[in-house]
DNA sequence: CTACGCGATGGCACTAAGTCCCATCGCGGC
DNA sequence: GCCGCGATGGGACTTAGTGCCATCGCGTAG
């Protein structure tokens, strides 16, 4: 028996994806990922709420390091500076030497609408916290939740593109320089005539 | 039997949010939705998909008239311009003889992160629409997808306000001042420093 | 009036996701 | 060596969702 071997989170994770490559998501059953983990269902379920939860394990740490950056930033930073602070404190979660695993994720998530949907869920509650952090700050509700969208945005482009198969810049570069583009294209949406 | 009447799908639609106010959205199962409707269970899935989508049949026609709109508005229209009109298109929509219904709908939808879930991706299905007509009209990538984000976000705020229990104003009155106070903040944000 | 066909429904079997509860195991402290 | 706690195993159970075929209602051709 594997009992008691650590790590159970990263072993499903890493047989879920394994099988997912090989087989199609919809062709494989929760049984067999945590078969290949060498634990059962009820461990599976255990560690993940449902079968899709398995592949956004970093989201909701991601969101916790997104927070605290915004929270950090220096008091008298502007809304967008909170952002490109919280992109930059991101890194960690697209480290280069995992960048293998990045297409096939983004492709199993992009051929299954119920993944898809659980990955605009994680983005809005990362919204959430963006939100509500930079309202902590002083900065009112409608520019606290455009700002967190404008992030979120940025930050989906950004991840989108670091996940490329021949990408090898890292997500910080990515990320700051869509956010800066951004930046650009809120300014003529805003001067531009509106009625 | 009940066989052959009219509007099933509209019974069924009716009927879910009867049960869900009554017994909650988890006690209630897909073959008593069915029954209630006169209908059975292979009935119900042959109109929606998944038992979410019974409480979302209205955003899909939503989106067509989005997009329909975006694409009537005069050609030198600005974006925000075009984001306007879609919102005044989809007053259909949000009629106020069924306004009674709007406040069950977004409870049930708040308790439950699944149809929250569904939600947001109906809204991503909608905001892919407003992008990629905008950018038929030749919007620039960039521009095309921020600005439907900011479309998205009017829509949501005002949806939310608007299905508030003692609301009586129209849709497109809330979503045109939603979308008038976003486009100044957007401005205000461009026009800060970011670094 | 009958025969035929089409589309919508009913019914049933089946798979797999997800829940619940309890037994079991391994490790560390007393 | 005993004990408790946390993680795992395992099985019973409910229900969402799929697939297939029989059935029904209605319109239409002849």
């Amino acid at each position: 028996m594997a009992r008691w071997q650590p790590n159970a989170g990263e072993r499903l994770e890493r047989a879920a994806l394994e099988l997912f490559g090989e087989r199609g998501y919809d062709a494989t059953a929760v049984t067999e990922i945590a078969a290949r983990a060498g634990l059962t269902k009820s461990t599976f379920f255990r560690h993940y709420a449902d079968k899709r939860e398995v592949l956004f394990g970093g989201d909701d740490r991601l969101a916790e390091q997104f927070g605290a950056a915004i929270r950090q930033a220096p008091p008298d930073a502007s809304p967008l500076a909170c952002l490109g602070a919280a992109l930059r404190a991101c890194e960690a979660t697209f480290p280069m030497d995992r960048h293998d695993l990045a297409p096939l994720r983004y492709a199993v998530i992009a051929a299954h609408p119920e993944l898809h949907e659980r990955q605009l869920l994680k983005r809005a509650r990362l919204a959430a916290i963006v939100t509500e952090a930079l309202r902590e700050r002083g900065v009112d509700d409608t520019t606290a939740r455009l700002a967190a969208q404008m992030g979120i945005l940025a930050f989906s482009t950004a991840a989108s593109r670091w996940s490329t198969v021949d990408n090898r810049r890292p997500f910080a570069d990515i990320a700051a320089e869509v956010l800066d583009e951004l930046r650009t294209r809120a300014t003529e949406l805003g001067a531009g005539t509106a009625g």
